[in-house]
Formats: structure tokens, sequence, C-alpha cells
RNA sequence: UCCGGCGUCGUCUAAUGGCAGGACAGCGGAUUUUGAUUCCGCUUAUCGGGGUUCGAAUCCCUGCGCCGGAACCA
């Protein structure tokens, strides 16, 4: 239930338009449910992010429900420690899961009965196959593999070996429950996979009561089917898993069947997202911990001050498909940036101080007005600003001899102070190994709360703050964790060498006063810097801050060397000769000498043996162009095993094209209508009237029709875009009913287009 | 190599036989008391080769490339 209100409405994809079908059609009463099913084995990361916006999504919106379920089958990897961070990120992210908090723990007992059911069935048996043996009999991807020796126990010896295994008369792989399936199959995750194992292991809920475990391609399938699941969505690792699936919920009979559908997996330029390498950084402490705001993790982006709106904005926006695929951390970072605009208050802060001294101050300090939002945030609020005489800038925001393009300070040089004053630098000093130590400068009365002064327009404004008030705080700049966009994509490299050193960077940092009373988890934008948080480090009045993510700086990028365009796919020259294709099969060849037809055309007929008996029947090469590409076509997207009609009928419909009473567009509406068994081509064609016209009169009227309703498109065409014409075209023979004979259309419409 | 999946701007993703669109990135301009934001504009893509069709990113054949699968992990 439950994905708040200002969750973005996510943009369709191909497992909703699923969702929508099935609920269409009725599947499983319209009922829709999900579920995220984590192993308790380590924390959750933008990755999983996705999954959860995608599951929770699809609850919230199609009225459904969705499950949080631990998959916790696996006793010697699993804790309660993560337990409790999985259901506070799945919280923390704006999901609700309700009374739908599971464990597959708890299916134990029903997992075991169903096994015990399998045996009954002579569906599973116990095998005492050693692991390396079965291995070896496993076969390999292109080999089969061979029977176990214990394949063939009876019901009544597996299930004794069984009950034993449970009672613990077995050391620890001795022997394994197996499904009985097929050892030959292609599908490796078929050849008799192991579903119970025996692990003398502590459990973190069930303690001792178990010394027999599930694994996965059992348990999971069962519990979605034990929850009334409808849709099991997981990601594409999975989806030589799924056949398995499939026989498992049947090979149990278990009342409910869910379906599997697999999307593609979040990857994240500039940092790495395994389970493995996380656990990696973190016990190797290249990282201060699973929170450190570097990692990609729920808790790393939560310390790191980021939003959860803006984690479920990005992963609105990187969609859901099932292309291998590397998002940009820049997408991030944006939906970051444009989350905080409008929540994180402006201050002032100086990160690299350097000294400014007014020399024309001879007053008390002064207290200025400041907004904390810009003038295109509509939110009300300010505080004072204190302003005096001796002052501190950003080193960076001074140059001693700067190019014509710098409009901050430097020797002569004017620059605003925001909310300031207009100040102008009049002397540089140096200490003796010549750093800059000091900057004097003298300040424009008339320029108070930043009043640019008369003729000068264009002036550079930088932050500021006032040296006897500001405070010292401790501020940590983090940035992407590897400094290359493909960790681990450099064969010979160590991954863990292209961490970024400098993705973090402790500076002592002066802010603006009002911030004494900032609080832990607020967020502020530091002008021209970034946007910060308050760490949960701060005591007191020690203020931590963290650099949730820098503002961009089109400055920076002025001054940085373009990069050298990478373009030109280094693909081209390949395709200079055509590789060998493929031999014809004996089959195929023996189709060609008979039908007199070409060889991809064998080649598609030899491949699906429906079309061969059709081609049989009509015992014509006539029919073989519509065969190989329409009736294909239909029966592949339709997944038909059997037509209603035999070849002659194809004939049939072959004869009305050649004598002109059928368009091949009609000729393809005629073959969908025969599939549904509406009967013969030509009582179709009666029944429809589908016959094909040439009658210009008739389809010059309907041309007229549509080209004065898509005045629009006429622009276009006429505007240089060819490519309408195709549109319109298909607009006209929609507006006869379809019987207007497209070649015809064709030309009457370019010559209509042309006059 | 066997089985399966996937190839669309630099990146991610739409277009379900009919105008290749959007977002991010990049580039240029306007506005700006943040070189931010905002606004406007621009560049850039259907993996190659054949076929079917009036019309193909989409259907068929084929080549190529990438990913996943041989845990008693999930």
């Amino acid at each position: 239930m439950s994905a708040p209100i200002e969750t973005p409405p996510a943009a369709s994809d191909f497992i909703r338009d699923k969702v929508r079908a099935d609920v269409a059609a009725g599947k499983y009463g319209g009922r829709v449910a999900t579920r995220f099913p984590p192993e308790p084995n380590g924390y959750l990361h933008i990755g999983h992010a996705k999954s959860i916006c995608l599951n929770f999504g699809i609850a919230a919106e199609f009225g459904g429900v969705c499950h949080l379920r631990m998959d916790d089958t696996n006793p010697t990897t699993e804790d309660p420690e993560y337990v409790a961070s999985i259901q506070r990120d799945v919280k923390w992210l704006g999901f609700d899961w309700g009374e739908n908090m599971f464990f597959a723990s708890d299916y134990y007992d029903a997992l075991y009965e169903l096994a015990e059911k399998l045996i009954t069935l002579g569906r599973a048996y116990v095998c005492d196959l050693t692991e390396e043996q079965m291995s070896e009999y496993r076969g390999t991807i292109s080999e089969p593999g061979r029977d176990s020796p214990f394949r063939e126990r009876s019901v009544e010896e597996n299930l004794d070996r069984f009950r034993r295994m449970r009672k613990g008369e077995f050391k620890e792989g001795e022997c394994v429950l197996r499904a009985k399936i097929d050892m030959a199959s292609p599908n490796m995750k078929m050849r008799d996979p192991p579903i119970y194992r025996i692990k003398h292991a502590h459990h973190y809920r069930t303690g001792d009561t178990w010394c027999i475990y599930p694994l996965y391609d059992y348990a999971h399938c069962l519990s979605d089917s034990f929850e009334r699941i409808t849709h099991s969505i997981c990601t594409m690792e999975f989806e030589s898993a799924r056949e398995l699936y499939d026989w498992v919920v049947e090979a149990t009979e278990v009342p409910w069947v869910p379906k599997q559908t697999e999307f593609a997996r979040l990857n994240l330029s500039y940092t790495v997202m395994s389970k493995r390498k996380l656990l990696e950084l973190v016990e190797g402490k290249h990282v201060s911990g699973w929170d450190d705001p570097r990692l990609p993790t729920i808790a790393g982006l939560r310390r790191r001050g980021i939003r959860p709106e803006a984690i479920r904005e990005f992963c609105a926006r990187i969609g859901v498909a099932k292309n291998l695929s590397t998002v940009d951390v820049a997408l991030l970072e944006h939906c970051i940036r444009e989350d905080l605009n409008a929540e994180a208050p402006r201050v002032l802060a100086v990160l690299d101080p350097l000294k400014v001294t007014i020399t024309n101050w001879d007053r008390e300090p002064d207290e200025l007005d400041a907004a904390y939002w810009p003038h295109d945030i509509p939110r009300e609020g300010s505080r004072k600003v204190p302003f005096s005489g001796e002052l501190l800038i950003d080193r960076e925001d001074f140059m001693e001899s700067p190019p014509k393009d710098f409009h901050r300070l430097a020797p002569g040089r004017a620059v605003r102070l925001r909310h300031g004053y207009v100040i102008t630098c009049n002397e540089v000093i140096k200490d003796a190994a010549g750093a800059v130590t000091e900057l004097r400068c003298t300040y424009d009365p008339e320029t108070r709360g930043g009043a640019a002064p008369a003729g000068q327009k264009k002036l550079g404004t930088i932050h500021w703050v006032s040296a006897a008030h500001a405070l010292d705080v401790e501020v940590r700049l983090y940035d992407r964790l590897f400094s290359v966009e493909q960790p681990g994509s450099t064969e010979g490299v160590d991954w863990k060498s292209e961490l970024d050193p400098q993705s973090l960077t402790v500076v002592r940092a002066r802010v603006e006063p009002s911030l004494a009373s900032a609080k832990v988890g607020e967020r502020f934008q530091f002008e021209r810097l970034g946007f910060f948080i308050v760490d949960e480090d701060t005591r007191g009045r020690a203020l931590v801050l963290n650099r949730v993510i820098a503002l961009k700086d089109g400055y920076a990028k002025l001054q940085k060397p373009k990069e050298p365009e990478k373009r030109a796919r280094p693909q081209a020259p390949a395709a200079e000769k055509p590789a060998a294709e493929k031999a014809l099969s004996r089959e195929a060849l023996a189709l060609k000498s008979t039908y007199g037809i070409t060889d991809d055309e064998a080649r598609a007929l030899a491949n699906e043996p429906l079309l061969l008996s059709l081609l049989e029947s009509a015992g014509r090469s006539e029919v073989v162009p519509f065969l190989v590409n329409e009736v294909l076509r239909e029966i592949r997207s339709k997944e038909l095993a059997s037509v209603p009609f035999d070849g002659t009928a194809l004939v049939e419909l072959q004869l009305l094209v050649n004598d002109g009473t059928l368009s091949n567009k009609l000729a393809k509406d005629v073959l969908a209508a025969m599939i549904a068994g509406e009967g013969s081509p030509r009582e179709i064609v009666d029944k429809r009237g589908l016959k094909q016209t040439t009658d210009e009169g008739a389809i010059l009227a309907a041309i007229e029709r549509v080209l004065a309703a898509n005045a629009d498109a006429v622009a276009r065409y006429r505007a240089g875009n060819q490519n309408v014409i195709g549109a319109l075209t298909g607009l006209s023979i929609k507006e006869t009913g379809g019987r207007a004979n497209p070649k015809l259309v064709g030309e009457l419409l370019r010559k209509k287009l042309a006059g």
C-alpha cells in the first residue's frame, strides 16, 4: 500500500504494462500483490531502491499490496542487524508494508511438508553424491549431465532418508534432497537441482529447530505462492531460474501460481554496487562503515544528506527495462540538487578562509538583513548577518593576476559581498614565503545590502563571514568514491586501486553565527558552494557538516580543458565483407530443392514445424513468402501450437491476393480472422466485406477528409518531413475501412500533396 | 561452445507496422545580489547485411557484439 502521495508518477514500463494487462484480463481476480524479498545478509543500496520503488509503486498504482519478506534460508550469513537495517531503510524511503511483513523462515514447516509431498509424488530424491561428484554428474553448459546413481531410489527410501536428514542423522554435505527433473536439460538449473541441504547451524530466528534448510529456487517461489503474490519481480540474473520456479510451483501442486518477471538491475557510474564489493570496502576500512556518505547504500545516502524524495525521483527517471545499463551518476546528482534547491535555506560559509581587512571601517559591526531564499523560490524568512572591519572570504575568490573573465576579487578590482557591501582591493599582504595572508580593502558605504554603485552594472558577488563572529566548524567534503567511470572494468587493475583518495576531504571552516542553533539533520545551502547537512557526529556546539553535493560550477567548467569528444563507434570496418552465413541444415536444403525457395525462407520454414505442416498441406511454393513473413509472425506473437486451418486455405487466400480481390494488408486481416476460427478466406471476405477497392473517387474523397483533419501533419510534410506521408497513407487507408489499394493511395496522396 | 536475454543520441529511456520523442550530460544565449537556480535554443541515435510491405527501430532470415546461466548462495 503505500507509496506516499508525493511519489513521482511513474512513466509506464513493460512490467506495469503487463500488470495492467493482467488486471484488465481479470487474471488473479484482478488482484495485484508484489513483494520485496531481500536476504538479511547485507545493507540495502540504491539498486534495491529501484526494486523497492518498482514493487511498492506498482502495488500502490494498482490498488494492491506489497509485502516485505526476508528471504532468510541460509542460517550462516543472516543476522537480525540486517533485518533491522532493511526495515529502517524501506521505511525511510517512504514505503509502508503495513501488516505484510514476512519471513521465509516462518514457512519452514510448510516447505518441509511440500518436500515430502514431492518425494511421495516421485518428483524428488535424496542424493548421496558428494559436492564434487554432483558437479561432475551435472555436465557442462554444452554437454548434458548424467543421472545420479541415487536417482531411482524408492519413495519409501527417499522419505526415510529425508526424515533422517531432518533428524540430524547425517553430517553436512553427506546428502541433499534433489528435484527430479532432467539431467539433459539445456538449462543447467533444471538438471536435478538440490532443494534442501544439511546445515548444522543456528538460525537467527528458528534457533536449532532445523538442521536442514531449503534452497532459494525451492523456497522463493513457494513463499510467493503462500503469500498469494501475483507478480514476482526480480532482476535479470534470475531469468534462467524462471523455468525452475514454474516447475516447483507446478510439481508441488500448490493452489496459487505466481509469475516471475525480470528487469535489469541498476548500475551507477563511479561506484560499485555488488554486496561483495561493498562488504570489502566496509571490512577493509576503505570507508567508515555501511553508512559512509560515499557509499551507494541507503544508509550512506541518508547520512550523506540526500532526501528520499530525490531517490524516488531518480528511480522514476531511470525507468525499467531489460537492457544492461549503467546510469550516469550525474542524473542522481541532478535529482539531489533539484530536490534540495527548494528545501535548503541559504547561508554563508567560508571553507578556506583568507583575511580581508576593511580599512575604512570605523564603526561597530553592522547587522545586515539576509533572506534565506533567492528570488525565484517562493519562501519567506531571513536572518541577521554581522559585518565588521575584519572579514574572511574563500581563497578561491581572490587572484593576484586574474584572467579577464574572473569576476571576483583582485588587486584594484571591486566585488560585491553577498548581502553586504561592495569592496575594492587596494593592497595584498604576503608572508615571507610569498603566500597571500591578507587583503586590505575599502568598502563603499553607499552599497549597503549589495546595491550596485552607479555605473557598475556587471559586478561579481562572493560569499564571506565576519571573522570575529563566525563559528568554527568541521566540514566533510564528499565526492565520488571512485575516480573512474566503471570501477573494475579494466583488466589487470584492482578495482580498489581506482578509489579516489580525494573522495573525502575534511576542513575546518567558518560559518555565519546563525548556524549556532542548527540541529542534526538540518540542511543548508552554503551559497556558491553546495548543499550541506548537520551530521550526527555533531557534539553540542561542535558542529560537523557533510557536503551533500556541490553546486554546479560554470566557472570551473570554463577553466577545464575540453574533453576530447568520445565519438564514433569503433565498429564499422567489420561490415566490409559479409561474414560466412550458417550452412543450411539438411532439412532446409531439402525444402530448398523441393520448393525452389530461397535459403532464408528454407531456414525459417525448417525452424517451425507448424509452418512446415502448413506448407506440406498447401503443396505450393507460392504461399512461402506469406507463410514465412506473416503466418510466422502471428504464431510467434500468439504463441500458437496449432491453427484451425490447413495449407489449402492459405492457397485460397493467396489466390485472392493474386486476382486482386485482396491487398497484402487485407490478407493479413483475413489471416487473423482465420486464426480466430472464422472460416475460410472466401467466407471471411464475404462476411466482412473486405474486398479491396481501386475506386479512385472514393479513395480521393477519403484522402481529402484525412488531409483536412490533419492540417498540421500536412504542414510538416510541406516543410520537408517526408516521413509524414507514411502516417497519412495509413490514415487514408483506415478511412476507407482498410479496403483501399495501398499503392494507389500512395500515388494519389503524393499527387494531392504536390498539387 | 550449449541454453536464455539484450542491442535506439555520450548515458538512461519512449515510440507495440505510419511524423524516431523525453530526461541527464554537452554546447550557445537571456535573466540573476549564488559563475547556482530559472527560461530559451542547438548538436547527437535505431549494431551490420539481406528479405516481407505502399510504408520497418518494430515482422522474417542472417552475421556481429554485450550480459546471464555449470554454489549444498540469493
